[in-house]
DNA sequence: AGTAGCACTCTCGAATTGAGAGTGCTAATT
DNA sequence: AATTAGCACTCTCAATTCGAGAGTGCTACT
């Protein structure tokens, strides 16, 4: 793979690096006079050529500028990746508006959103840590009227899920919390799994509870569940490429549909490790509506414990030198939140 | 005001259905082929150009079709509101979707957020049910870890907060229940207006948390909460106004910056009825990003306990016949399902 | 190996043009 | 008095043409 010459390396990088800042495909005379190169135009459009034969590089018409393949783009981020970082300033910033803002998860989120799509000028996507296993920790039950009873589960690693039963009959809130007790008791600790296989309680009242929790623990525990949260979907529309709005229109589609954007988090960062991150380039043949686009995705969190996604998207030629250190700056302060909160448990 | 001929009224409404339907300007001889008129181009030409001169209709270019303007839609709105009834197998349709879901509020959000961006062919919102005023229900205190305490705070209503505090010192998990059965007793079916007046607890943990419980339910009551759901943003950017990207972004920053979206909401229903409608076009003067657009707005829920706004947005020439009564009609769906939860308090 | 020069290709924007649609006005008609 | 036919005029829009500019590949020279 790795055929190229220093000069050919150095030349890659300099026309990626400048089509990213003016979108425009590059030639072999401006890319000289920019950047005040010690050979002719001729010479590099010789190693342009090469460059084009070992699909780098692209050219739109027979005689326009050369502009970066996805292959081109690859090998430029298989290039960035390890030693960016972030300028000290903006770690500043950002971690500050971190301990700023409420210990609040939902919070968190928000913000974390927000400052990756401002950072990068992309849209930004992010999920809420999941658990792996869930293991049950509380249950709450508060009559609200009549049959209906509002429930409020929490998991081990701070999930909560809130819902409202309809019971067969009415039932007294002190009865409600008779069995809420014992059922807490019951269930301490228990990771989801197991919960089924439990000796069943006698009451009949618990015993219609548990079937409850089970369902909704379980729904909560599915990797459907959770919140999506994203922000700056407007930056992308800013972009010249996606000038004809349909381009930009199919790819925005997957961020209002959050089953097909689940999806896509979840099989890209199945085989991410904590802490490394993954560049997705023009969908990679798998995802059509985003043959323009491309994504930094990581995750985040306590392996093994909770962990949760961010990511994100952007034109192809999004500025990978910027987004790529910063997703990977912020996964870094939301794991270290999760951390805080899990721990110790 | 209404010193338009009955003419004049028939051919008002049919230009503006038809450039609805067309996005075009319309003429006066397509007007008569299109619609088989009795009357020839000429006739027409003179009562549009009445039109024209009493502020309903507008040209674009010297000599080109009319279009409608702000005036000529509210004019069209006006003869629509009262009498449009929504279809009764849609009714059905979406009376079958309602009761098919699960009973939370979460889920009838994101489904009403759908509906009606589905059917209005618009950008969707929709704000949970919010009590006007707050009265405490219930607190429950569950112990995370170390200093950490997860509140789950639950107000009459169903509305409920859940929040991470830390305490100055750790404090076990029995103590926390103590002070949670307590305060429980203390504040039951208070309005939060007067737990501030109250009689302080003596245990200085009470104390504390009391404090932290007003402040939440001061933030919660306050109309910066509650999340807002939105849907369908890509349908408007499907709509040929839109194509230069750039008034579309500036319609969808709003939707993005939730605080302004929020203010928008608040400020056009304050004085609109449960069960009545706002059409707001063209941002009518105070909304400069949404000049081209306009929104129809409803209230819903029980009036004094708790209400919600929803809406749709779309193109100024969106489909009135048919967002009208769907916003309408969901409206009414949700009163009702928010009476059932919040009725027999 | 690197460079200069040259002929060639292709895009893009500006300028031109003609068809089409619509208008307002006036004079004739009902 | 209301309606209509006719006409001259205006303006947009799409198609066309055209030349400048940028870029290329190739060949011959250093």
């Amino acid at each position: 793979m790795n055929e190229l010459t220093e000069r050919q390396k150095k030349l890659l990088l300099l026309i990626i690096r400048d089509h990213i800042e003016s979108a425009e495909p590059i030639g072999s005379k401006r890319l000289v006079e920019h950047y005040h190169l010690d050979y002719s135009p001729a010479t590099i459009r010789n190693e342009m050529s090469a460059l084009t034969e070992m699909g780098y590089l692209r050219q739109p018409h027979t005689s326009a500028g050369r502009v970066p393949t996805e292959e081109g783009y690859r090998y430029f981020v298989s290039q960035m990746m390890p030693n960016a970082e972030l300028p000290e300033a903006v770690q500043h910033t950002i971690s500050h508006q971190f301990h700023q803002s409420r210990a609040d998860m939902d919070q968190w989120m928000t913000l974390a959103a927000s400052i990756l799509a401002h950072q990068s000028q992309g849209v930004s996507v992010i999920t809420a840590p999941h658990a792996d296993q869930s293991r049950f920790k509380h249950v709450e039950l508060i009559s609200t009227q009549g049959r209906q009873v509002l429930m409020v589960l929490v998991l081990v690693g701070g999930e909560v899920s809130q819902q409202i039963l309809t019971l067969a009959e009415p039932v007294t809130q002190e009865r409600l919390s008779q069995t809420a007790t014992r059922l807490n008791a019951l269930l301490a600790g228990l990771a989801v799994d197991n919960i089924s296989s439990l000796a069943t309680p006698t009451d009949p009242l618990d015993q219609d509870i548990l079937t409850l929790i089970l369902q909704d623990v379980r729904r909560t525990s599915e990797s459907s569940s959770g919140e999506i949260y994203t922000d700056g979907l407007t930056n992308v529309l800013s972009e010249p490429e996606f000038a004809e709005s349909d381009e930009a229109r199919r790819a925005l589609k997957i961020f209002e549909e959050r089953s097909t954007l689940r999806d896509l988090l979840a099989r890209t960062t199945t085989n991410t490790n904590i802490g490394g991150l993954q560049v997705l380039i023009g969908g990679e043949g798998e995802w059509e509506e985003l043959r323009q686009c491309s994504m930094v995705i990581a995750r985040y969190g306590v392996p093994g414990m909770a962990t949760g996604t961010l990511g994100v998207l952007g034109p192809m030629r999004m500025s990978y030198t910027k987004t790529i250190p910063t997703v990977r700056y912020v996964a870094g302060i939301l794991s270290d939140l999760v951390n805080d909160r899990v721990a110790g448990e």
